[in-house]
DNA sequence: TAGTTTCCCATAGGGAAGCTATGGGAAAGA
DNA sequence: TCTTTCCCATAGCTTCCCTATGGGAAACTA
């Protein structure tokens, strides 16, 4: 592969990834695993979430105190850290996605121009 | 102002600039002050490209060989560079423009979904 | 005609946030 | 036992935008 392959990738644009986790978290707690499954799902295999990007993530975010964290068992009975959307990351969900939505349609406004 | 303002101002989407800026000269030549105002206005407000981010994006573009650019007098008669597409700035902004709509569906549906 | 505003270009330095590469460990299945 | 799958995490790099800064020429304004 060359070396500007960031674009032949179908990737996360920067600044939406914590949207996307906060907004899957909003439906349960869930560990980073599930979180990236359910991401690529629901995109319909759009979006990847590398692993080097969602536990990065997920700590800006536990910092930030939008998530918490506990360990228990998984479903498959391995160790696994489930997050928790707090309150304060519930109101930031609500910003990002009214943020997102605003500039998205800006955005297009400009394209869509003939 | 705080220190972590980077929300608090509407701005332009990392990766999201170029598109912009391809677009914004597929309607013809446009020095860059004018390509800023441009965006402005389409985007009826809501962008707004500062000049630290438009004047190095172009330099990236020529290099790219996605513009070229001409120094003529400005409609207002001041010292101006026009940039102008090439085709292959043209093949670029086709690119950019279905990525960004791909990648923004995806996003919209794990957004929207309950 | 001196001063201010508007128009127009450009770079340097810094930070945020993604990616690649890498490493590990434990359960399950072959 | 060996491989696969599941699950967590960090280090280093790169891209790209922002802030701050600087300059210069036309045009308006007092």
């Amino acid at each position: 592969m060359g070396k500007n392959d960031r674009q032949s990738k179908t990737e996360i644009p920067p600044g939406t990834l914590c949207l996307l986790i906060l907004k899957t978290l909003a439906s349960g707690p869930m560990h980073g695993y599930g979180i990236a499954q359910r991401i690529h799902l629901l995109s319909k295999e759009v979006l990847e979430v590398e692993e080097g990007s969602l536990y990065p993530a997920l700590q800006r975010m536990l910092i930030k105190g939008w998530v918490t964290a506990e360990w228990h068992p998984s479903e498959n009975n391995r160790r696994a850290r489930y997050y928790s959307l707090t309150k304060l990351g519930r109101k930031q969900m609500g910003t990002e996605v009214s943020e997102f939505e605003k500039v998205t349609a800006a955005i297009q406004r400009v394209i869509e121009t003939p």
